[in-house]
RNA sequence: GGGUAGUUGGUGGAGUGGUCUAACACACCUGACUGUAAAUCAGGCGACUUCGGUCUUCGGGGGUUCGAAUCCCUCACUGCCCA
């Protein structure tokens, strides 16, 4: 899923989503309520017609702004037992938000699948640290259940109409926490449980071990969720493990910042299926090769390297979307060559 | 022909005796980015180097000074004004 935290992928349109075969999508409940605001979102008949989407929305909690603005930069908010209060990022005003508001907030967004506001720390932080988020963690999460459960009476909304509902399990690199997290999880009882904070150590190294050990701690009949996960790599590896729902901003955001990923070939068991290249290099000043000869893309069917990085030079807004597109049309068929 | 202001690294442009290989910006080279404060951010950007340094740069040449991008002379070029 490519994240369309404010309900767009960045310098994609709709048609150019469906031109490539993009199915669901990620949106995100912090930024959406900041803007436009549940007013707007509402008044639109919900987030499906205001971004005319009709394929599936999961909604991410807000509780990844907990550790992006506030862990990372404690003048952006606060964390408190009950609630977290945000400070804009786009004015400075205070917004509070609990893990029911959360809820309520999703609901309005009308998705088919949400997530419980939680509490990622950085991996660095003391395992005393991690376990109080843990702990936090499932203490919310307890509490978006509930409100979950009294949303779904209040609305009258069937069995079969519901959206799901998703816990996250934190824990850091520490097994016997991620264990903790997730038993506590379970016993509360969700469609799906999803591998919350960040999944490489301060050295950028894969933890494997934290998210295979994690993957096996899941129920056998729930839907596993690798939050922001990943490169290629990571993703092929997480599948491996039985991660089976993943979202991440790099095919987007890398490629607006130039990076560009190919197919070598397409066997997955080998670890070296891709490569990726930065268009803003000197090298692709003169070079007429198109970027992948076996991709259908809009970039690949119609433009040269050469093109595509002059369009980057001159700061084109253009290449953005040709750049987006490509990685995109590259992540998907890895999701179809991993279903297969 | 006379007067006047100016000439700084790829570009624009600071700097008017030492702390100047020379601010800052742009351009250029490279890297980073993993539930999006990201069309962002970081590093590099005279030459050589045993990484401690060494050498060469502020239009050309000459001079003053312990020391010059900075002061003086001269030449060249450019802008503007007057004839």
């Amino acid at each position: 899923m490519p994240d369309a935290t404010r309900g767009f992928v960045r310098s994609l349109s709709k048609n150019d989503l469906e031109k490539i075969g993009m199915g669901p999508m990620v949106v995100n409940t912090y930024h959406l309520y900041l803007q436009p605001g549940m007013e707007t979102v509402k008044k639109s008949g919900g987030i499906h017609q205001f971004m005319n989407w009709d394929k599936p929305l999961l909604s991410d909690s807000g509780g990844y702004q907990v550790f992006s603005l506030i862990h990372k930069n404690p003048q952006m908010g606060k964390i408190t037992e009950n609630e977290v209060i945000f400070k804009s990022p786009l004015d400075g005003s205070r917004h509070v938000i609990t893990p029911e508001k959360a809820i309520q907030i999703q609901f309005d967004l009308g998705v088919d699948m949400m997530v419980c506001l939680d509490d990622p720390p950085p991996n660095s932080y003391s395992k005393a640290k991690i376990q109080k988020a843990v702990e936090r963690t499932l203490r919310w999460a307890e509490r978006c259940k509930i409100e979950y459960t009294k949303q779904i009476k209040e609305r009258k909304i069937a069995e079969k109409d519901r959206p799901l509902i998703f816990g996250v399990i934190q824990g850091g690199e520490h097994l016997d926490l991620r264990k903790l997290c997730t038993e506590g999880l379970v016993k509360i009882g969700f469609d799906g449980y999803g591998f919350g904070a960040r999944h490489v150590d301060s050295e950028g190294n894969f933890l494997e071990e934290v998210l295979e050990y994690t993957a096996s701690l899941i129920p056998a009949d729930a839907l596993r969720f690798a939050l922001g996960i990943g490169t290629p790599r990571d993703i092929v590896r997480c599948v491996a493990m039985g991660w089976d729902m993943f979202d991440c901003v790099i095919p987007t955001r890398e490629g607006r910042h130039g990076k560009i990923f190919v197919w070598k070939h397409e066997d997955l068991s080998r670890e070296d299926f891709y490569e990726t290249f930065n268009i803003n290099n000197e090298k692709y000043k003169n070079d007429f090769s198109p970027v992948d000869a076996d991709c259908d893309c809009e970039l690949c069917q119609n433009h040269t390297k050469a093109y595509l990085h002059h369009l980057l030079r001159t700061k084109e807004p253009l290449f953005m979307r040709l750049a987006s597109l490509h990685n995109l049309k590259f992540y998907i068929r890895l999701m179809e060559l991993l279903q297969k």
